[in-house]
DNA sequence: CGAAGATATCTTCGTTACCGATATATTGCG
DNA sequence: CGCAATATATCGGTAACGAAGATATCTTCG
């Protein structure tokens, strides 16, 4: 926690926080979340499952067997509930900080070319 | 950016969107920025600059020398400022996303002596 | 005066999360 | 059968970061 996670763990805890899922699952429920932007690769995710439970963030809730193919389910403990929160509120005043800043930078650069003055939309791409 | 940045290199670009900086000064605003939870090192920060600069994401301003100090202004360019409304944007998607999943949870989630008269917070995100 | 601390830059080294690639096994489809 | 999707897991490389220290100047204080 003092060192802060990275996209594709804090995806994968953010996709935990509305229910337990299995591995498979996601990586599309990220792949979702992100808009397609951020597709989980086996290595990153199954890493980032073992580093969560050891770290006390993730647990496995359960084991089932799906037409042959075995699934395992990880749930949020209430450390990975607390660290996602803490996460989130982090990630928040970051892009509060950003966003007063670039905001500001906007109004004082009238001139030099760029001119195009007027919002573009937000958000384009993704 | 494909790769999404890391918090030091996000909030080197957030201190310079108000006014070019030198190195020394970018580690104290930095400070203030994060609330004093994040201090550059020598490492992290001549490192990133050097890797910013290569990017074209921040460029030599200009250098002085302040009471015989030599100080390197770094500025941020057009693409650094692009770089940072992407990557705020990217944040701010996430920072949605996540709030959205951990205001419904509460609300599934036994609470402990927490006063919760119906926030129904779920509204909120895209 | 001399030591300590702040200012200011830069380098080296180790850690680690992540990505790319690969391996394995089953189910379903053309 | 061959191929894609489902589902797990491992291995090696990369790059950003943190720790630590080198170098040099100015200021403060005993």
């Amino acid at each position: 926690m003092t060192v802060p996670m990275r996209e594709p763990t804090f995806l994968i805890l953010t996709a935990l926080a509305r229910a337990p899922m299995h591995g498979y699952g996601l990586i599309t429920e990220v792949a979702e979340l992100s808009g397609g932007r951020l597709e989980l690769r086996p290595g990153t995710l199954y890493g980032a499952l073992d580093r969560l439970a050891d770290d006390g963030l993730v647990a496995l809730d359960r084991e089932e067997v799906v037409d042959g193919r075995a699934r395992k389910y990880y749930r949020l403990t209430d450390r990975g509930d607390a660290a996602l929160r803490a996460e989130t509120e982090r990630l928040r005043r970051n892009v509060e900080a950003a966003s007063a800043r670039l905001a500001a930078r906007t109004s004082l650069r009238p001139v030099t070319g760029v001119a195009r003055t007027g919002l573009t939309a937000l958000g384009g791409a993704a």
